[in-house]
DNA sequence: TACTCCTTGTTAATTATATAACAATAGTAT
DNA sequence: ATACTATTGTTATATAATTAACAAGGAGTA
């Protein structure tokens, strides 16, 4: 547990990610260094919130500078634990699994997909992305050897429950959940539910505001 | 624009999808009425809150009683646009387009899709759940014509902006955006920025301090 | 019908978050 | 070297969001 004297809102943490990609867009373009004020226009939101946020964690920048992008993205990534090296497996190679699974985003954030299940006979043993799909019979045993970190599930709603119970007792530190149910977990196991027909309703409402 | 003397929160709008998806359940379950109370105990939020949040628009329960389910489930699609049946289009029949074109959950909330469109050869033409991609030098005719209301973006970064200037220059009413770039417009055009690594990375933040 | 019990709508209090302000300090120019 | 400028870290202020409290008013019951 943290014993900095104050916890880190839930708020600043969600940020964290938006201005890690920005950082890294940044790095790519060979920019050194950068402003919280610069920062700040880009991003959509104040100079004076992001010197609070990262105040949190002690101050990154130097008075009269600036920010050195490189050193800043490499710090943020620390909290994040993007530098961990952190472990992966994708349950359900439907669309969704497959997608996921093929998407470069994850790596590139520092994840290692080390295995991808499914229950279909017709399914396992085809290849995503260069790696066989495995039976989910083996799923516990293959966490457990492995020491997997990360869950994601994208199963049919059917076999959710199913699913995280064998992620649990096999040891998983954290769950990405895609699927349509609403996970909730004691403080051993990680959580993060991803609805993704939830932005799609925020974007309906704004359409609708603008009409109106 | 919304007359009522206060501005809806943008906290609020975000919960209403969680609230809806719920209220869903409930009647697939059959179940008739519900206090605040009760909500909130498989909500992770307060009655107090959800009280509150509904006092934005009015109040749609009866003292006493609590919420008929269906009546608040209805109000609340209404609210988010839900049945207005707005169209929408998906460019970029990759892996991702792909599962979001095969995926159930959003015509489950009453969106239709009505067009997938792609650049490449290879894919133009084939099969997509019973629907064939198009040409993407079709993709403004189309908008036009068919009045599309949204447009949900699974291009890769490097079509992100023509893609993007072509929907607005059709007219379309929102994005859904899930390429890389973080997209910002006027006031005419509503987005909405998915980063599925987001989600990720702040699992992965979760994680690392559980393990402090 | 009348009485009691719930549960809302709504206002008030508290807590959390965001913005503003500014002193401290490193960088830059002369 | 010295003065000047830029920009942070940090504290103080203002705004927003959440929680608590409770009066008002239906619903259920006898």
């Amino acid at each position: 547990m943290n014993d900095k004297s104050k916890k880190v809102p839930d708020v600043v943490i969600k940020r964290l990610p938006r201005y890690y990609r920005y950082l890294g867009e940044l790095l790519n373009q060979d920019i050194k260094r950068i402003s919280s004020n610069a920062l700040s226009e880009k991003m959509n939101v104040t100079a004076s919130q992001i010197r609070q946020d990262f105040n949190y964690f002690g101050g990154f920048g130097q008075q009269g500078y600036g920010y050195n992008v490189e050193y800043l993205y490499g710090e943020i990534g620390d909290i994040l634990g993007l530098n961990d090296g952190d472990t992966m497996v994708i349950i359900g190679a439907g669309n969704l699994g497959k997608a996921l699974a093929s998407h470069g985003t994850f790596e590139r954030r520092g994840f290692k997909l080390v295995g991808i299940f499914d229950n279909s006979p017709d399914v396992i043993g085809t290849v995503i992305n260069g790696r066989e799909v495995m039976d989910v019979k083996g799923l516990e045993d293959f966490i457990t050897r492995n020491r997997v970190d990360i869950g994601v599930i994208t199963v049919p709603r059917a076999a959710v429950e199913e699913t995280v119970e064998k992620l649990v007792k096999s040891g998983v530190k954290g769950l990405l959940n895609f699927s349509y149910a609403e996970l909730k977990l004691g403080h051993d196991v990680a959580v993060e539910n991803v609805h993704l027909s939830d932005p799609l309703m925020t974007l309906s409402y704004k359409i609708k505001q603008s009409k109106e």
